[in-house]
DNA sequence: AGGTATCGTGTGGTCCAACCACAGCCTAGC
DNA sequence: GCTAGGCTGTGGTTGGACCACACGATACCT
């Protein structure tokens, strides 16, 4: 037994969903049932587990019914995100790093895009109508957040999507403590505000190329003004 | 205790970590004296390292002496990779999702590139010249990821480079798969080549929008013939 | 017959007390 | 001075025992 016997539980769980005997949605089999049938201890499944759901790939809950025991589900961003904010922690990344790629999504997301419709951006929209009401950085901070993410979710690719909220929670803690710090917090909000306008003109316009060249530049002068980077 | 026993331990030592007590090639306490100082049992601690483990946070290797006990790393590159692979694989990713976020990111990579000295390309022009003599699939596939992530880690993001690196991992077996379906692998390989060449030669002319190009063209063109994207 | 309180059962969550394999260190013996 | 052996502490694994929980079935009372 050279592997782990966690090792080899996640393997088994693994093998069972490439060869689709687990769905989505589907519930595992009890962790005691599983342990009897590898031959390993409940401890082991139960490490393994633990390790999937911190994956994203399952979901546990106690107590018995439909909402109970082990579940397969897709959440792709409790790892990334996790893992993001751990690694920025120990300084393996740096926050700049985290902007840099997060500038790289956006303005990816946005020069794909063809005229949109303009109830596609409706949501968005809506979001900066929130945001002209929202005068303490935190709530603002918040709607922001949604706010971009709800334009990269238009490019439609779930795996960027994924990627861009765990880079924003990633630093959401670096970002908020820099918040107080701000100069004239009104009128940076101000500045902002103006800014997601002209990126959405520019998406309603189909004009991809432009609102990605804006959000470029508004995220990179944000971070700039937060102290973020240099 | 609303939170789950093996989240107070992870919130602890990520605690540590935040406040500098724990540095990147610290070692941990003891899983023993871990779990007594906060009154939690071992299991729980384990579990706990067992998730920051596959997070690329920590490291355990029993025994004793200098490599043995928990050690806090740097790997930022495992939980991105396992958790891709697992999500491609309950179909919450797609493929093409995958192969589009990775025509991004290089694309990304090389448009901000300047002219580069002909020494940092040099690792890369020798991973070509070794990619003539492969016949194989297999070692061509093996040599070709080598040299992408090596012009990507140009660009100098080692998050980007991290996700590149998973991106790649969490649909290898995928690409592997195609290959034998492939018409004509040797008319292939002289193009893939051919291609490779193009783009190097792009980035030492200091023309990384040219190479950028190229490279989509080359990603997709390949995606397309080995049926990964319609 | 209809509602309601209760119990039974199976789930994951936690803990404990052992034992194992491993690797460095230290000591006794040559 | 050197080597072989045991000592000690590390993580890895196991089995068994509880707990809290939530549903479903059952028995009860009205």
């Amino acid at each position: 037994m050279s592997a782990q016997a966690y090792e080899t539980v996640i393997e088994e769980i693994e093998s069972m969903i490439r060869s689709k005997r687990l769905k989505l949605g589907d519930r595992l089999e009890g962790e005691r049932a599983l342990a009897d049938r590898l031959g390993v201890s409940r401890t082991s499944v139960r490490e393994a587990i633990r390790v999937l759901s911190t994956l994203g790939i399952i979901r546990s809950a106690p107590g018995s019914g439909p909402s109970a025991g082990a579940q397969v589900v897709a959440d792709p961003e409790v790892a990334l995100s996790a893992s993001l904010r751990l690694h920025v922690a120990v300084d393996s990344l740096s926050v700049g790093d985290v902007i840099d790629a997060r500038v790289m999504l956006e303005s990816w997301a946005y020069r794909g895009l063809p005229r949109l419709p303009a109830d596609l951006l409706q949501p968005a929209r809506e979001l900066l109508d929130a945001m002209e009401q929202a005068d303490d950085p935190v709530e603002f901070h918040h709607l922001d957040t949604q706010f971009h993410l709800e334009l990269v979710r238009l490019a439609g690719n779930p795996l960027v999507n994924a990627i861009m909220s765990s880079l924003r929670s990633s630093i959401e803690s670096y970002v908020l403590d820099a918040a107080p710090r701000l100069e004239d917090w009104q009128a940076i909000a101000t500045r902002l505000r103006a800014e997601h306008h002209a990126i959405v003109a520019g998406l309603s316009e189909g004009d991809g190329e432009r609102a990605a060249r804006l959000a470029e530049e508004h995220i990179l002068a944000f971070a700039r003004d937060a102290g973020l980077i240099s």
